[in-house]
Order: structure tokens, then sequence, then C-alpha cells
DNA sequence: TGCATTCTGTACTGATCGGTATATAATGTC
DNA sequence: GACATTATATACCGATCAGTACAGAATGCA
């Protein structure tokens, strides 16, 4: 064990709570009193453990990517549904998730591409945030490419461009969502959005 | 005329100066310093015209309403294309617009639904906002119901998801624009995505 | 027990935030 | 030309911003 005075706050509970407030109102609507007031913290502790107000947020929103953004993939895996039952079932997976009332509403990471694009992110948030969109970008091109391969997509169509338009789909539920739309609404959307796979 | 000093600036192009900055920077990311030194004038004309930083704001984002929004939907209209060539060229008009690389990029509307959300906007935009989505959802609705009865559309669909359909196409298309995604890889999405309509 | 080490709490830094007081410059009316 | 009126420019306001200096408290190791 090394010497010193030990942590009186768990770390990865107060990135869980810094999650939160990041999520809910964005970098440039967070102060470092939102922060630490949340964390339960003081700053020379939140600057101790998380350098500043910049790599906090990166590591926040890299945490949202595993808790909230990753394990709704599961969902396209499940072998015993259609295509496209299982992109209906990822979809409402996270219908659900950004209508939640005990979450922030909405996407961290659709918020955060806009906020992207303002030129008030630090360099390093942005770049985070590009990396998150093409690794989704990449990961559906790769999964719509061995749906093809098994044939459950017809020759013609364009692995990338359903990529792209999966990703619409989600950018655009979770502004849906972050403007009040409620889930049973969300979810006949996407009803009718999965019909054109 | 009234009587007094006359103002050294165009009210309209300071607007329209302002408008810009806001729909790239957002409301919290802008400072009255951006706006004053893009708009020309110093704070105390601001004021004087404008009222505070929340006023402009409304104003700025009902201006973009009116120049960048509206317009679009004339393509809904023309009378000698089908209910689908419509739509792919309202979608497509707004997809020319988001990626203008003269222009802040994305949109306005979008970015400040996400922003709304935050707790960080005060509450007249964040009406103005919510008032301008639901005049978004209720035209679409009108809209489609019109289609139905001119038998455009089956009799079975319902025109209130079609509309939360199409909105939530034009943010999606939005916040893809403002990851940097090209116009040519949205016209392939919208072209994908019209054709469950 | 002494000491180096590490964390916590308070109090502070210069800079910037949104907003304004005040003085002056420019106009129309009389 | 006197005057009320309106806009501009400078300089300022208290509050808050992100970030830190410093002193004290708690730990492991010797």
């Amino acid at each position: 064990m090394a010497a010193g005075r030990q942590r009186t706050f768990e770390k990865e509970e107060a990135l869980n709570k810094a999650m939160a407030v990041f999520w809910q109102k964005g970098y440039s609507g967070t102060s470092l009193t939102d922060l630490t007031e949340a964390m339960g913290i003081n700053k020379p502790s939140l600057y101790a453990a998380f350098g500043n107000k910049e790599e906090l947020f990166v590591n926040a929103i890299k945490q949202y990517v595993n808790d909230y953004g990753v394990p709704h993939f599961d969902k396209l895996l499940d072998k015993s549904s259609s295509l496209r039952e299982r992109l209906e079932a990822y979809l409402e997976s996270i219908a659900k998730m950004l209508s939640d009332s005990k979450l922030p509403g909405g996407c961290f990471v659709t918020t955060s591409t806009c906020e992207a694009g303002s030129d008030c992110l630090p360099e390093d948030a942005v770049q985070t945030i590009m990396k998150i969109n093409t690794t989704s970008i990449e990961g559906f091109v790769s999964f719509f490419q061995e749906e093809q391969v098994k044939g459950n997509i017809g020759a013609t169509a364009k692995a990338v461009v359903l990529a792209d338009y999966l990703l619409t789909l989600q950018f655009g539920l979770a502004v849906m969502a972050r403007n009040g739309i409620k889930r049973d609404r969300l979810k006949q959307v996407i009803s009718h959005a999965v019909s054109s796979f």
C-alpha cells in the first residue's frame, strides 16, 4: 500500500456523478462548482484525481460509451431473430435509455457531437467524440457487411449507407427524446424506420 | 422622424450576425464579447437594441426559422411530383443547408433542442424552442393527413408516426452534418430513408 | 516516534461572465 | 441656437469562471 492519506471518495463513483452532470448540462454549461457539488468533493481533490475539466469530460464520455452505449449492441447479435427484429430491438433498447426519467435525458454522445461543432470544446474532447462516432460507423459497416454475406440483405444494398442511416436514426431519436418525446412515440418511429431494412 | 442620434448599424444585419454566432457556439458557449465583436457594436448598443442575451437569442432563433427553416417547405408542395419525391427533395434541401461550408454547420434548432434539456437555457428560450418543434410536428401531421385524403398514403398509416419519423430524420441528419458527414453521404441516407414512405 | 507522502479544506488568483452608470456625440423640433 | 431625445464609447460593477497555494490531517514505513 502506498504511503499517505487515502482518498475519502470512490473514484469511479465520483466519475459517474461527473458523467451525469456533463450528460445533462453539456461541457460549456457545466461549471466546476456543478461538478464538485455533484461529486461531493472539493476542487483540489478533483484536480488531483482527474486532471482538469477537460480530462474529466473525456473520461466521463468514455465511461458513458462503456456503460450506456456498448451494452445495446448485444441486441444486434441475437441469433434467434431476423435482422429487422434485431435492429428494432437495438433501437428500442436505446430509446428506453433515452427517455428514462432516472437518467439525464437524451444521449450524451449526441449532445456532445452537437457541441463539438461549436469551437467551445477543447481539442482532446472533440477528438474523443469524433473517434466514438467513427468507431460506431465502422462497427455498423462491419455488421451490415456480415449480414450481407449471410444473405440477410440484398446484394445491391450498400453497407455504408445502412450504417449511416442507423446512426442518423440514433441521433434523431436522441434529439427527439431531449425534446421530451415519450418512449411509446419513439417506439412507433422505430417500428416504422426499420421497415426500410 | 424621431428625435435623437440615429443608429450607426443595421438592426437586421446585426441580428443575422448574432444568429450565426449562436448557431455555431450555442447559448452557453456564446459570450457577450463574441456577440459584440461579430455584430460590430458595443454592449450598450446591443442592450438598447435587443434587450439582453436571452431576448437576442430568442429573436435570433426565430429569424433562423424564417430564413433557414420555412423555405424548405416549398419542396413538399410541388404538385408535379410524387409524395416520396417531394419528401426526398425536402430533406435534400435541408441537407444542402446543413453541410453548407458558408454556414455555421448543422441546424440551429437541433443543437438548441439538445441544449434546451440542459437547464442552462433561460425559460423563454426553452419555450421558444419547444414551440418551434411542436409547430413543425403539427405542420407535418396536417401535411400527411392531407396526403392521406388524396390517397398518396395507405389508409392504415398514422400521420403522427410519419410526422415524428420525418422530424427524427431531420434531427439525425443535422447531428450527422455537425459531425462532419458530407452532403453526398447525407443524400444517400435520405434516399434510403424515404423508401419507407 | 519521526518522517516522507498523499489527500482534504479554505482561501485565494487573474480572467471573464452578463449587465450598467456615466459622459459625450449626434439628431429632430421648437 | 436651445433643448429634449437617442445612440455611442469607455469604464466600471458584483458574480462567477477555471485553476491553485498553502496549511493541516491522515496514512505507511522506518
